[in-house]
DNA sequence: AGCTATTCATAACC
DNA sequence: TGGTTATGAATAGCT
């Protein structure tokens, strides 16, 4: 809302979240507030920020709220306030335990598995985001990818630079007199040969986003780096 | 914010309240949310109409933030009844809630949600679900066509052998006389179309029992056709 | 409910 | 953290 639109997804710089947090808390603080005066309705708001401080606002008092809540998503009986208790916990335990059901049958129908009830366009519903999640799965894997491979050209550049270095450094050390130079020469490439795979294990533990269980993956994309040299 | 700046005092006529109610709380709805996405903070946002209808946001589970939040007031010096359960009750679901919680996740994650964390592996297997479950769903949309067009078909052959009977009752009841055996044929023929347009609409509402109404339906039996990826 | 003219909130910058 | 400004959003008043 200002210079330039900001995607609404976490920002990942710690500094700018903060400010952006203190300033659009404000705002929402604001808000709401506004919001109960003009309406005459009763708003709680709660708002704990990533470092867990909290912050609040009630347009009553927030016990009175939370309370009245709690009466209204659980409740819709009677409201005895010995037995109150009983109920919200039995609610609450009946309300998650919904959830859970409800979101283990999605996942499951995500899966493939228990289609028999749904009708041809909760199907189509379905595969249209089947198809979307896996579009955006195989969008970030190409990301990670891309990310091993431009690795791997950063490791494979610098080792090549070195080779070079050593090459040279081994060249004038020794003065070119016949056979000793040819044995030097083969040397030369035997380290070679060693540094190519110190490439491949530079990139497999290197990178700190590496996990060591992409051994395979790296061997994969390690492979073309033998010709690369 | 608009054509002119309005006072913050509660708005006097029931019906302009109603209005701005409506307006004001989608969009603090969505600031709370925006906050908390941006800035990785937990929000909750409860409100209650004039009138006394609840509305609710949280950006986890709303019992959780309420728990934090009493949490955090107990340390800064009330006592409170509820707290005692509140903890008991923490963690007598803290299962179901972390249950709840991967269940979440994963559902997020096969909508492509969330997968920052996540290994080559991971995306790799996630890619493999994904597919499998469009798979599985793609198949079972397939065989409810074809179920459909077997009852189609049926309906169609059962229309078409009625047909043939009525037309040759038509036929012998009528003597054949040049002009008039004409009309009688057209007559017929006509009929013949309307019955195809019944076939469809026992096809749309799925069940054996077809009813000679609902030509319109038929109509929008077609529609999904031009959907269908 | 949908449409502007305005005011408001705020992202980037200091 | 607080202030400034250009700009995108929210929304008040109508229809």
């Amino acid at each position: 809302m200002a210079r330039e639109r900001r995607e609404i997804k976490r920002i990942e710089s710690a500094a700018a979240r903060q400010v952006t947090f203190s300033k659009r808390r404000r705002g929402l603080f604001k808000k709401a507030e506004e919001l109960s005066v003009l309406c005459d309705a009763d708003v709680a708001l709660i708002v704990f920020s990533s470092t867990g401080k909290l912050s609040q606002f009630a347009s009553s008092s927030m016990n009175e709220i939370i309370d009245k809540y709690n009466t209204h998503s659980k409740n819709l009986g009677k409201a005895e306030p010995p037995s109150l208790d009983l109920n919200l916990e039995h609610s609450k335990y009946a309300s998650l335990n919904e959830q859970l059901a409800e979101a283990s049958l999605r996942l499951r129908q995500m899966r493939g598995e228990e289609l028999e009830g749904l009708s041809v366009e909760e199907l189509q519903q379905l595969e249209k985001n089947l198809e979307a999640g896996l579009h955006r799965v195989l969008q970030t894997k190409d990301q990670q990818f891309l990310e091993q491979i431009g690795e791997l050209q950063r490791k494979s550049s610098q080792l090549a630079e070195e080779n070079t270095q050593l090459r040279n450094q081994v060249v004038s050390q020794i003065p070119p007199s016949g056979k000793q130079a040819v044995a030097d020469t083969e040397n030369v490439i035997a380290e070679d040969g060693q540094s190519s795979e110190s490439v491949m294990t530079a990139l497999h533990s290197g990178s700190s986003q590496d996990n060591d269980d992409g051994s395979d993956v790296s061997l994969k994309l390690g492979l073309p780096c033998v010709g690369w040299k």
